[in-house]
DNA sequence: GCTAAGGCTTGGAACGTTCCAACTCGGCGA
DNA sequence: TCGCCGAGTTGGAACGTTCCAAGCCTTAGC
């Protein structure tokens, strides 16, 4: 019966690995049996009752041995990997986690895979899980906030048993929902509801040390490009302002629009370029956006530090190039990824579900691209 | 009687979720019941059983709504989609991928998301992907080859309908074995085998190239750092020594270690500095690992491309930087990301078996860092 | 007034695991 | 000799979906 039952299959799955380019009905009979072999070789996948047949022991002894059970005799235990070797036999983890209720995965969303500093989070996170027993997947929304919602959704549909959001741009709502459903912690992302956990750098403070040490430098006149809805950009915004005002210098304040990659960096430079005067110093909203900045300035004839100085932040790899040399707001991005599985791993082991935030301090990292105030003149 | 089964299940996750920290008897019956309903809320998700329940219907009918079927009636169609709001149900991705032997997920996985060259093929596949009606599954081994064995292992369980390997860096061997179970695409990695595809640039004519610009501005002595196990990296070497040959500069081949990321550069270029004559031109394997060179140069008192030319792979935005401004041989990293999952679903949807390879060709984009050759002297 | 057709709807059988209670079997103590 | 124990093994019942064949109406055709 069994036997039936999967050959049925084996026609019914070459046939629909034709159908639709195909004739189906002409073509069925076409395909040479050898064929027809070869495919199905490529698309049936053994199961654990191949296995036990195989092996001529149960489906449940096969699991027992599978899972690294200790009760099983060493006779069985010989039989059953030898077959699991010769079905090139690979357990399927939906049905697992189907009847076990969880999965040993956490999902990680990461908005933005081609900004650099993410890729240092990401190794954190892969090396804690690791050391946690459990497997990751990663998702991303290209930078959209819909997309996002999307690339989450379908963790979720997964079932993973925990979730990760690193610097996601979507509205805190619909964090907060997310957390009501599974455990949840976000990276690089204060948030305020009573369902998920939060790692972030103290970005207010990081902003603050930017302006500090602009003035420290004699600078007056300090703009700042903004990271728009780039996760921790308001804190920046913030930092940076609450520290104009504390230094008398509110009337400095100037705020442009910007984002978290090049592009907006150079129409952020661009618009500082448009007004007079010129600053003098300029704090970007991260690493790229100062990148994009930087040319931008230097297209313009500008020398950095110069006429200009510039600061970034997340102290990327990029911004360490001997040839950028970006004084850079640092983040401990590789620790902020441990720690972020270590609060995620609190949540779904061992029952925690009082909320916690970690805030870690910043620091500057200064470089050659900020100098004294040029002549030294307000 | 599936009241019950709720019951006991809503206690016994209450139990497990604490039964890793404490003494599990003691304490369940210490757990004040509120909280076990926060927990149990957390914990238990709807079934499509419970939605029926709700909206007063069958399973089946709750199961055509979700899948969008148009034979449902309006008003029965209204109450399924209320009940699903209300109760904030999700379909089980892993009960339907069981019924239905297909997951409509693809699984990626990434050698490196901290080379920036990565980021743009990943959102070439998420875009391409996603017009095709596929979600796409991340994964990384963090350049450790036994890693990503282990990660692609786990994307099998999961039973991911393609897979997707960008620039993998186990062996040949193993990748073949892993397309005898799935459909696979190979990107970066020229494969041979019968069972996958591969998307690969043109490695060699890219090698060739490099070396015919160096040739064309007068060098001879043209030193390579080689990628070792980086995807493409014997290709790459090929090139260049063919080059050497072809162009009667044999007894100018030299080639020294290093790797695809900045360390390995300076290694690379450190042994070059430590022999005499030193080259006049250096190709490194990639872009990464021509910083790492190029900050060994400077750092030693050589200016580029005053004193030594430097050529890098991949063009990546770091090479694309003002301030790094490194001639680089491209990629189409977004199109060729593209093309390996336009490939993959041949091989799913339209059944397609025989291999095909696609070459893309590699162009080169001259920027500062390579200039004529200091003093014409050989 | 009866049957056919068609639109909607339904319950039961899969899918491939793990869990659980129960079974077998030999040895050992009473 | 009997019963008990524990080590090793087993089959059936879940898990949450989709698929399928069959059902129930209502309307139309004759």
């Amino acid at each position: 019966m069994l036997g039936i039952g999967a050959d049925f299959w084996l026609y019914s799955g070459t046939f629909q690995w034709n159908v639709p380019i195909l004739n189906s009905k002409q073509k069925r009979s076409q395909v040479p049996s050898s064929e027809k072999k070869r495919l199905s070789a490529q698309r049936k996948k053994p199961t654990i009752l191949d296995v036990a047949r195989r092996a001529g022991v149960s489906k449940s002894l096969v699991s027992l041995v599978i899972r690294g059970d200790a009760r099983v005799g060493p006779a069985n235990r010989a039989a059953v990997l030898e077959a699991v070797a010769e079905l090139d036999y690979r357990p399927n983890a939906m049905a697992r986690g189907l009847v076990q209720r969880r999965t040993r995965m956490v999902g990680v969303m990461v908005s933005d895979l081609t900004n650099p500093f993410f890729g240092d989070v990401v190794s954190g996170i892969q090396l804690q899980a690791r050391e946690l027993g459990y497997r990751v997947l990663f998702s991303t929304g290209d930078r959209q906030q819909e997309l996002e919602v999307e690339a989450i959704e379908g963790l979720l549909e997964l079932r993973v048993d925990g979730l990760l959001l690193a610097g996601p741009r979507i509205e805190l709502e619909t964090i907060a929902g997310f957390g009501r459903s599974v455990p949840l912690v976000v990276l690089h992302r204060p948030t305020t509801d009573d369902w998920s956990d939060s790692v972030t750098n103290d970005d207010f403070a990081g902003g603050r040390i930017a302006v500090e040490h602009c003035a420290s430098l004699g600078h007056t006149r300090i703009a700042h490009i903004d990271g728009g809805i780039g996760a921790g950009a308001e804190a920046r915004r913030e930092g940076y302002e609450e520290a104009m005002r504390h230094l008398g210098l509110e009337k400095h304040i100037q705020v442009v629009p910007g984002g978290y990659t090049e592009k907006p960096g150079r129409q952020g430079a661009q618009e500082l370029l448009s007004k007079r005067p010129l600053p003098s110093a300029v704090f970007a909203a991260n690493d790229l956006c100062a990148i994009g900045a930087l040319n931008t300035f230097e297209e313009a004839g500008l020398s950095i530090p110069g006429d200009i100085s510039l600061l970034g932040y997340d102290n990327t790899s990029v911004a360490a190039l001997r040839h950028v040399s970006l004084t850079s707001v640092h983040q401990q991005s590789v620790r902020m990824g441990r720690m972020a599985v270590d609060r995620l791993f609190e949540r779904i082991d061992k029952g925690r579900t009082e909320p916690i935030h970690d805030v870690v301090s910043p620091s500057l990292v200064v470089r050659e691209t900020t100098g004294p105030v040029p002549g030294r003149s307000d």
